[in-house]
RNA sequence: GGGCGAAUGGCGGAACUGGUAGACGCGCACGACUCAAAAUCGUGUUUCGUAAGAAGUGAGAGUUCGAUUCUCUCUUCGCCCA
């Protein structure tokens, strides 16, 4: 028999969808839409097996809703501006630009081979101008809304290279190229307002109930909401200080106060400007990083001030006043109370400056209850605190002595939230240019909107040091209503660009706006969001904001939630390979033998580490074209879903691969045979197996598709082939034959659509194909496998006609020898019996 | 430290609302074909036991006629936040 010859068939479909543009689609408002969607990639260069994951899976869907006639919008593209196009510029030395576009070039044609149901008309890429151009719009409309702004804000400054550093960039405090200390620099910044935002963001992650819940608890997190109270404390001091506010969730523990901490950026600091010793501290506290992470981890510093703080519950307890590192002006109000008591960090603090510890919260009502290494946190009851005492920790303590601070005007209950408002200015190359210009004053102007798109101008050379638009000057000059005006030089943060492209697809070409709202209208929100869960919070949260800063004071844009359904899919990993100098090998330069792995052509032996994540620093990628190339589209999509549920981390394996092209092969034979038994023409037969089988995998497959347990799909395949290979020797007519083999070769097309567009034609099908309607009747079974159970033990299965009584049924049981043994000589106490299911027999 | 989740053969993993634990795949073993090998096909494969049978889903308890599934305690691992 001839085999199955994947790369001519594959190469034919591919061309087959694409001639006929069987993907494309338009707004059909006669039709059910479904918008089914995968995060786009960023052209690093050439596809990885996490990308063939996240696509197979989002493409059976895609398929799967197709099939069961939705009209279904699968678009794909790229997130291309960004700094790895930064870096590999500088390396290379070339523009960002060629090297995108050639990245993205290659990209897509390994894309294609993969054999996507994309609708490649709606291709976008965030760097192109015609995408940008209403991205500088939205931001202006934003402006407009007061959901933008600019102030002074740090950043992690690196000496060397004079240049700004992403958070992931900095390792281990130092600049990631240049190895210098990262300091924290103040610099005039744009802000999207989040912060706006930040209740109904937290509110309705109740209304996404197709959400994992763990990305929804993530979210939460992060916005993290708190209770609390912002407290008033008069300062005792020749200064003219009258108060400071500090805000805590822990108001109950006023009475352990030792310390005020503030923030070197406070207002207070400025009458310490002058002091040589202020300055000198103020510069140490610009070593630590900005990540919350940095600051805890970081000494704890302290300069302490002549002032005093009065506690507002007893005026007569004063404490010093210092400022901190780890208080920082953008959290809360820049200023804290320090209980050391009751808060591990307030406790590491007080033990460098030997301040007071004073508990005042102790666990049930332990008299001899002290601290000593750790902060107390858990539960329990207020003591050395006057008229506070006895009050249950935390339910009963924090609000009553909210209350008491209320009454007496000291201080005010408050919500708070640990979202910070997002900074979006990047002082780099490769990104959307901010549609900014100041005057000669230093005020912002916006750029029109007829000078729209502000347009990156054209570079050789990136420069090493420095943001690089701010070197092109005649760039940067510009006139603006007759006024001589200076670009903004910063560029956005990309994490803009990803959350909106989701619109622009629905209407990938207007021209006037970002999208056009019938179209956006029809095809939104995201009906399945696909990706890695990487990105739960920043890209899911912005995309998030920006339809809710979208729908601000807008009456024609009601869209809040982009994505009705998310799934968030695991990673591929493979085994790590080391030599003997603990070099990382990869997996091409081994070869096994026996069982044992050795360096090629050498008698070198490999040790063989724990399966990781694929990365190319630990040399244990595949590369997927190879795979494509050896195996074909189809195996690769087999394999990438059969080996694990699609949201856990799956293990590439080449026995795997090897596994479904086989698997391939043998379905090819198997077709074979099927078209040869069509051909014989069998006479007919009442035998309705074959129905049977049919209807039990058809219902098997919706149903997993539907609850994305893929990998149970390709065992139902497995199953149905067995199944068919026994079946097909009963000489089966012609018509029912092929009415059975169409439905499942419908069934397994979202899977392997080359495989199984092949074979439809074959059998010369006309009809428009559809997804197969299940015939449950055919599925009622006239014969029940009842489990027979002693004293809850399952003894045997008794097949048994269905809705056999229970008196039937025990009858039966004595006619068993085996069966009828366990009655001999016992008192029968109890019987449970379920009808069609199971019987129970308890004996004494 | 807090939150969330997971733990099932040699391995990846099945088991829908509590009702045949181990589907399906990999690996392994044996057999067929072959001079031989590869490929392919067939059979077997939780453990102990020749067998009848017994034990068995990280550990321990509980609820139940019956628990991988529900409840509690603990252990280990993963992820997120600090």
């Amino acid at each position: 028999m001839e085999r199955y010859n994947f790369k001519e068939i594959e190469l034919k479909w591919q061309k087959v969808w694409k001639d006929n543009k069987t993907f494309s689609t338009k707004v059909d408002k006669n039709k059910k839409k479904f918008y089914c969607l995968e995060m786009f990639p960023y052209p690093s260069g050439k596809i990885h097996m996490g990308h063939v994951r996240n696509y197979t899976i989002g493409d059976v869907l895609a398929r799967y809703k197709t099939l069961q006639d939705y009209n279904v919008l699968h678009p794909m593209g790229w997130d291309s501006f960004g700094m790895p196009a930064e870096n590999a510029a500088r390396q290379n030395k070339l523009d960002p630009k060629t090297w995108t576009e050639k990245n993205i070039s290659v990209m897509k044609t390994q894309l294609k081979k993969l054999g996507l149901s994309i609708d490649w008309d709606k291709e976008i890429s965030t760097c192109s101008p015609d995408y940008y151009k209403h991205q500088q719009e939205f931001f202006l409309e934003l402006y407009d809304k007061g959901l933008v702004y600019r102030k002074e804000s740090y950043v992690n400054w690196d000496p060397i290279d004079k240049t700004v550093l992403a958070n992931e960039q900095v390792i281990d405090g130092k600049g990631w190229r240049s190895g210098a200390i990262v300091e924290r620099k103040k610099l005039n910044q744009w802000f999207f307002k989040i912060t706006e935002f930040s209740k109904e963001l937290l509110e309705s992650l109740d209304t996404l109930k197709e959400w994992p819940n763990k990305v929804k608890v993530m979210q939460k997190n992060w916005i993290g909401k708190s209770y609390g109270c912002e407290i008033k404390f008069k300062i005792h001091s020749e200064k003219k200080i009258n108060e400071i506010k500090c805000y805590t969730t822990r108001p109950d523990t006023l009475f352990g106060m030792s310390f005020l901490a503030v923030s070197v950026d406070h207002p207070i600091a400025k009458f310490y400007a002058n002091d040589p010793e202020f300055i000198k501290f103020k510069k140490e506290c610009s070593k630590t990083g900005t990540t919350e992470e940095s600051i805890a981890a970081a000494d704890k510093l302290g300069f302490k001030t002549d002032l005093l703080a009065i506690n507002p519950l007893d005026e007569n307890i004063k404490v010093p006043i210092y400022f901190a590192n780890f208080v920082l002006m953008e959290y809360g109000l820049g200023a804290v109370f320090g209980c050391p008591a009751h808060d591990q960090r307030d406790l590491d603090f007080a033990k460098k400056y030997n301040l007071k510890v004073t508990p005042v919260v102790r666990p049930e009502k332990d008299k001899n209850f002290s601290i000593k290494d750790k902060a107390f946190t858990d539960p329990g009851y207020l003591f050395n605190s006057k008229f506070l005492d006895n009050l249950k920790v935390p339910e009963e303590s924090i609000p009553e002595t909210i209350n008491y601070l209320e009454k007496n005007n000291i201080g005010q209950k408050k919500t708070n939230y640990r979202l910070k408002d997002w900074g979006i200015s990047r002082q780099r190359y490769w990104g959307c240019p901010i549609p900014i210009a100041y005057d000669e004053d230093n005020n912002p102007v916006k750029i029109p909107k007829d000078m729209l798109p502000v347009q990156l101008p054209k570079i050789k050379q990136l420069s090493s040091t420095g943001n690089p638009l701010d070197k092109i000057t005649e760039w940067k000059n510009i006139i603006i209503d007759g006024k001589k005006c200076t670009r903004e030089t910063d560029t956005l943060d990309t994490f803009v660009d990803s959350s909106w492209y989701f619109l622009r697809f629905c209407s990938p070409h207007n021209n006037d706006y970002g999208f056009n709202s019938e179209e956006v209208k029809y095809w939104m929100p995201v009906d399945q969001y696909i990706g890695g869960v990487e990105h739960a919070i920043l890209h899911l949260l912005y995309s998030r904001f920006f339809m809710h800063a979208l729908s601000y004071e807008n009456n024609s844009f009601h869209i809040k939630e982009p994505f009705n359904g998310l799934f968030t899919q695991g990673m591929v990993c493979h085994e790590t390979y080391k030599d003997k100098n603990n070099n990382w090998v990869s997996p091409d330069e081994i070869v096994t033998i026996d069982g044992k792995k050795f360096l090629k052509n050498s008698e070198e032996p490999i040790k063989v580490g724990p399966s990781e994540s694929m990365s190319k620093s630990k040399k244990n990628t595949i590369d997927p074209e190879k795979i494509i190339k050896d195996y074909g589209a189809d195996s690769v999509r087999l394999f990438i879903l059969s080996d694990s549920p699609p949201e856990k981390d799956v293990q590439w394996s080449n026995e795997g691969i090897k596994s479904a092209y086989k698997f391939i092969q043998k379905l090819w034979v198997l077709n074979q045979k099927i078209i040869q038994e069509i051909e014989a023409n069998h006479p007919s037969n009442s035998n309705n197996d074959l129905e049977k089988i049919t209807n039990k995998f058809i219902k098997e497959i919706t149903h997993n598709i539907e609850n994305f347990s893929y990998n149970k799909i390709v065992a139902n395949f497995h199953e149905a082939y067995t199944a068919l290979n026994k079946i097909i020797l009963n000489k089966i007519e012609k018509e029912k034959l092929v009415e059975n083999y169409k439905k499942i070769l419908i069934a397994i097309n979202p899977v392997i659509p080359h495989f199984s567009n092949e074979c439809i034609e074959m059998i010369n099908i006309n009809e428009k194909i559809l997804w197969p309607k299940i015939n449950k009747k055919i599925l009622l079974e006239d014969n029940i496998k009842f489990i027979i159970q002693f004293n809850g033990k399952t003894r045997k299965i008794l097949v048994s006609k269905k809705n056999t009584s229970e008196d039937m049924l025990l009858t039966k049981i004595k006619e068993d020898d085996k069966l009828n043994g366990y009655l001999v000589n016992k008192e029968i106490k109890k019987k449970i019996f379920i009808p069609n299911k199971l019987i129970n027999i308890i004996t004494a």
